[in-house]
RNA sequence: GCCGACGUGGCUCAGGGGUAGAGCAGCGCACUCGUAAUGCGCAGGUCGUCGGUUCAAAUCCGACCGUCGGCUCCA
């Protein structure tokens, strides 16, 4: 007999070679019907492998991720089999499960239309009520080359020349469809209950512009319906929040053919970039930094001298200006340097905090346009710490410090990556690994836990990234902290030193917002509009229920405008139901219904957009109870 | 930039070879109303742009522009 130590703790004990799903049946039928996949001493193993010695066995359901992942990545084998029983030829790229689905890239000539994505779906279903088993065999690498070879799969055959020398290469097959892949899967098709093809998208061989490009096909599944159309519906209510179709419901911004990737701000959508301007000057006067303004036209020799004339240039735009070559500022560095340079600096004055609201201008593809999200020109509230190596580390977690601080105001979630050195970097390997380790000592100094993005730094530095999260849970690069030992070279910057000497000082680059434009955009979607009062574009909406009620109505929005409350009257001639219908719709935080008893008593009767009807209070309390929630920038 | 889909009044959408239709928004009139849509009327569009096919194009074809979903890139 063999002893199975299960998650909870409790052994139990079976004859060698009993399946992992008759453990699971053991324990409970139900578990084994639920049971996707199983965790054996820490590795993940299909239900049917058989269990010869003491094990520490976890059985993981759709409830866990792990489960999540094994479901949906044999979702996209029985993509597979029906887009290869439908369309024989096609052939087979990868197809992994992804956070909320799975894809599958295919190489077909035509492409499919939606009319076959339908037909693929049926065909899958069909798969899944044959209810294949996933089967499992193991192959050398020669009997997997020729198989694949054989059937002219040549990303397959690319794929396994890739895999490492001690590699166990593995095929599934389910039915009369085998698919080159490591494991592990599901028992059966048949456990696959509801999915559904979401879209048709290219994408290139391994994400390389430079490949075929290939048809993926995106899906999602679930082991219940009920599960699917929740989540379909979640993605309909995501829409919702979309902040392009609240933009311009809301009449914050908007985008023109003239311009594309140009946004427009409107006055109500300045009001939110003026309130988080405001809310940045002041924490930055709090935390030292000094301000500056730099131009957004310089000549091309700075640029050259910076590095950007070389490593950024494709995402420039230039200009001439008598007989010069002048660029528009993609970075507001250079312009920093400058005046860093302009005289010179004692090792006293170190650390000097400079920072910069600055338009930069970037060429960015047609297709990855985005809303606010990704523009072609936006401001980043930018800045560039110069300071002594001894304060680097000090620095770094200042302003991971003021990250966390300011995305804490609007309770956004964040996750953080390390960015290493590209292929396009200027510098040595030492300072790049002197300067990415002391990125990572800041991190771990402050307990962050982080992702490593190999290869995705600054063409000067590595970099701390924050990322934020949209309404369909794509994340945005946000913040982030730059350091950067070769623009002080480039621009031989120098400070003083306690000798008498010139020394180097070493500069960090960072934003926090990001840039102020996505950063609307994050927080367009995250409050789905209805922004807190500090930032609400209008705050109090003040609706008379009679042109009887009018003249105490003006007095109402006196009073509250004097106290520089953000206050719209609505005299419109229409009912309150009305009035409240497109006051709510805006998002307003605060209507004031005014009529005979409101007007008797000095009084306002107060609707919250989310709380609804509060009853009356006098005015006065209520603009006290206001300007408190707007002072600390509550969110509610 | 690449792959695919889409582009009809401010918005949402119908129509589809014979020269445009609805609802909402707007404007006017009436109603003077208590917490998410009062009624009636009026006005508003060279159907993204440019070319082609046709007696006739919003409708068919092509190119371009833009938008959307991805790929790649990045704040």
């Amino acid at each position: 007999m063999i002893n199975v130590t299960l998650k909870d703790g409790s052994v139990r004990s079976y004859e060698p070679g009993t399946s992992l799903l008759e453990i699971a049946f053991n324990i409970s039928p139900r578990l084994a019907k639920e049971t996707l996949v199983a965790r054996v001493n820490g590795k993940l193993a299909d239900l049917n492998e058989k269990i010869y010695n003491d094990s520490e066995v976890e059985l993981l359901t759709f409830d866990s991720d792990e489960g999540k992942k094994v479901f949906r990545h044999s979702a996209s084998h029985v993509l597979a089999q029906a887009v290869q029983r439908l369309f024989p030829g096609t052939k087979l790229a990868i197809g992994p499960a992804i956070a909320n689905g799975f894809y599958y890239d295919f190489d077909k000539e035509q492409s499919f239309t939606p009319e076959q994505l339908e037909k693929i779906e049926a065909e899958m279903d069909k798969i899944i009520k044959e209810d294949w088993p996933f089967g499992r065999v193991e192959l050398s690498r020669e009997d997997a080359l020729r198989k694949f070879n054989e059937r002219g799969e040549q990303y397959k055959v690319e794929l396994i020349k890739d895999l490492p020398e001690d590699a166990v290469i593995s095929c599934y097959q389910q039915g009369e469809f085998e698919d080159l892949c490591a494991g592990p899967h599901v028992p059966s098709t048949g456990r696959l209950k509801a999915l559904k093809l979401l879209s048709v998208a290219g994408a290139y061989w391994r994400g390389d512009e430079h490949n075929k490009m290939l048809q993926r096909i995106y899906g999602t599944a679930f082991p219940k319906k009920s599960l699917l159309e929740e989540h379909l519906h979640r993605l309909e209510e995501a829409k919702r929040r979309d902040h392009r179709k609240l933009g311009a419901e809301l009449d914050l911004f908007s985008i023109h053919e003239e311009g594309p990737g140009f946004p427009f701000f409107h006055p109500k959508g300045m009001i939110l970039r003026n309130e988080l301007e405001k809310y940045w000057h002041e924490e930055h006067k709090k935390r030292g930094y000094d301000e500056i303004r730099t131009p957004v036209i310089l000549n091309r020799s700075l640029w050259e001298q910076s590095g950007h004339w070389d490593h950024y240039r494709e995402n420039m735009y230039f200009t001439r200006i008598d007989e010069g070559d002048y660029a528009i500022k993609p970075m507001n560095c250079p312009g920093s340097m400058l005046i860093y340079r302009n005289r010179p600096h004692s090792y006293r004055e170190l650390p000097i905090r400079m920072a910069e609201l600055g338009l930069v201008h970037r060429h960015e593809l047609s297709g990855v346009l985005h809303g606010l999200m990704r523009v072609r020109c936006f401001t980043q509230d930018d800045a560039h710490i110069f300071m002594l190596p001894s304060q680097i580390k000090d620095e770094i977690v200042g302003v991971i410090d003021m990250v966390n601080d300011f995305y804490q105001v609007f309770g956004f979630k964040y996750h953080v990556e390390l960015s290493t050195k590209p292929d396009k970097a200027m510098g040595s390997d030492e300072i790049w690994e002197l300067a990415t380790g002391t990125l990572q000592e800041a991190l771990e100094a402050r307990g962050l836990p982080y992702k490593i993005n190999e290869g995705d730094g600054a063409f000067y530095g590595p970099k701390i990234d924050f990322h934020l999260e949209d309404c369909l849970g794509r994340t945005w690069q946000c913040g982030t902290i730059q350091l950067d030992f070769q623009m002080p070279e480039l621009f031989d910057l120098t400070y003083v030193g306690e000798d008498g000497q010139k020394h180097r000082p070493v500069m960090i680059h960072r934003v926090v917002f990001g840039s102020i434009e996505r950063f609307i955009g994050i927080l367009t979607e995250h409050f789905a509009g209805a922004f807190p009062a500090w930032l609400a574009p209008v705050q109090v909406k003040v609706l008379p229920i009679t042109d009887r009620h009018l003249e105490y109505a003006y007095k109402v929005v006196e009073a509250l405008a004097k106290r520089e409350i953000r206050v719209e009257l609505d005299a419109r001639n229409e009912k309150v139901n009305y009035k409240i219908r497109e006051a709510q719709a805006q998002k307003i935080p605060y209507m004031l219904v005014v009529g005979d008893r409101e007007s008797e008593a000095g009084a306002v009767a107060v609707r919250h957009r989310s709380q609804g009807d509060l009853g009356a209070v006098q005015l006065e309390q209520f603009i006290e109870d206001l300007v408190q929630e707007i002072n600390s920038k509550e969110c509610k």
